[in-house]
DNA sequence: TATGAATGAGCCTTCATTCAT
DNA sequence: AATGAATGAAGGCTCATTCAT
């Protein structure tokens, strides 16, 4: 059916700016934001660079867009999970498999997120710091509240314990590959295991 | 005494050298590699841009030799941490603490090592690798023996959960603070029970 | 009819050829003709940019066509006021009073004709300036007369004085404001005053 | 003498500075601001463009400090002139013969403050706009001493005259050039002579 | 008539590096 | 040991213009 064809391919309205940001996603990733420059984006889609600015407005606006919608997608996905029915050591469970399992389907805009959030202006930085900061705070109330109801070891300590494994997750990025043996829904199991074995074994 | 002046002449320099070499690795910590001028490692010194020349050859250089000190560093501390006598639960144990101490202690090194070794030339970045891959393949193998050993439950999947520990291990340049509450030793020894917790518990 | 088709179809595209080179003339004079982008253009027209070279074969055809009609509409309305009866200094009475009012009357188009037209080419510049000169020539040659038939002053230089005066009515667009307390009129007479006492006073 | 040669030629510290300002100023006069490129500069001082950010800091930095730099001159210039004991109408030629004086002999400068200040950016174009304004409230208001006092007309509107003779003034960069016949001094006189006298004749 | 996409040249600026002194 | 001046390449971005539809 080429009627079908056509009608696909017909106006594409901002197919080609999505694009370009995949392109810029890519390179980002490989490079580092700062390594990158616009030349190298445009390489990517195979466009002269000026023609970049049909469908951006600034490198640093693609980044920020680029890291806002992963970003929120992220945060969703947990706050989701987390506010299912279950105890706090089935809810930190959750939120592991969770958000572990999300870097490894998102590597790309994870690891650009992670590694190049610094780039961006004082008020956009401060905006995805603040937000990034409420996985922690999500995370050290569930391991209190799994103290308190004697659910964790009592020497665990929920600071050092959250940060430890915020680090575990969002080291995922650098060594996940989709092509790779292990699927994404694995590494999150593997991970939410580990992490709950660490806060109630000991005895 | 001709021999007197020569061997002065030669340690003067050295010591500017390594002055050069801190400020730039804080600045490089600040402000990451790509983004970081040789103004603003002139500024840190506080000499002209141009003078810099007299103790570095390039940049680049300034950052390879930066990641291969910290690097030997480590990879010392931690090979005689797990020469040391025990079963393989107790090398992890000692692996973990001393790789955390290590990387509390030098986060601005570490930092560095973790965030920008991408932005070596290729043959320096693969040998920088190269060495990384040491940690894992030392504690893997820990891992495995532990298994071999009944000392570690039969479910951990050796290859995954050391990615997961060096993860949780390689992050803490992005929290810790020399100048916070917690002591860099302390943060070893949480870091190393909370790994073996995971690692044996599982009713 | 294809006669009275081809008639209409003619003429649409010159109501709307206005409307642009209209639309262009007030942004050149708020912003200069140099910082002045096609887009903005394009804008103040409601269409894009592309659609402007529709109408316009290029941003320095707009300038030198605007420029060559308000030049030549000032050429017109001078001689013609030169031409009427009176002696030398009832010609420049008339020179000033009209060529005046026609700068407060055309401020908008004056204005870019007197600040941009250097951004012309070489040829259609100097076409430009050769015309400009002519109000030059008129009225140093009125002064000449003048003192000839001893209506103006013997110390009057008429090359400077003739500048002096043409500078006074080209500034006229930088204050004037066809919205303000004074009508177009009132400052041609008062400037056509000024510069009559000022060839004749001196006792 | 070699030797105050040498002193000349020696360090010649914010020398270069000043050529690469003079260079601008030259070219901007020639051009306009907007319509000169950092590369026209370069050129005119024969180095490479980037090489001339060793001297400058931005291209509207030059322009201010090169605008700031003339207006502040003119002005005392002016003040000190007006100053002067005198009645009014006296300190009416010697404004007007001091600042057309200036405006001849500063035409490169003056040609492009009265041409580019549109250029700076909101706050600074500001800065120059109100200074300016000075000139016009110093002559107005010696316009209106001037009728006060019975020596001038009572038929001159002191705002429309003010405006008229700055305008003059300042079209004198238009014309006027330091290799000619006229010198500066005499443009001054005949300036200010033709001023006073369209203020006082009439009767 | 008008759009949307792309071009290609040029612009201002930054920066690692060099070198005579 | 250090300075001051310059280089040359590259970077992000703008813009007049073109053209198929």
């Amino acid at each position: 059916m080429p009627e079908t064809k056509k009608r696909s391919e017909r106006k594409m309205p901002r197919k080609r700016r999505a694009e370009v940001l995949d392109a810029a996603a890519r390179v980002f990733h490989a490079k580092g934001y700062e390594a990158t420059s616009i030349q190298d984006i445009a390489d990517e889609v195979g466009i002269l660079k000026g023609s970049l600015y049909y469908y951006i407005s600034s490198k640093e606006d693609v980044l920020f867009e680029m890291l806002q919608e992963v970003h929120t997608a992220a945060l969703e996905t947990v706050v989701e999970a987390v506010a299912a029915d279950g105890n706090p050591l089935e809810k930190i469970h959750a939120f592991v498999e969770t958000l572990a399992r999300f870097n490894a389907e998102n590597t790309i805009r994870m690891g650009i997120l992670l590694h190049d959030f610094r780039s961006l202006g004082d008020e956009r930085r401060n905006e995805i710091v603040r937000e990034r900061d409420q996985y922690d705070k999500i995370l050290r109330k569930l391991i209190v509240e799994g103290k308190d109801s004697g659910l964790i070891r009592d020497e665990i300590d929920p600071k050092i314990t959250a940060l430890a494994v915020m680090g575990m997750i969002n080291s995922i990025y650098h060594w996940f590959k989709p092509s790779g043996p292990q699927r994404a829904g694995h590494v999150g199991s593997v991970y939410a295991d580990l992490v709950v074995a660490s806060l109630t074994s000991g005895s």
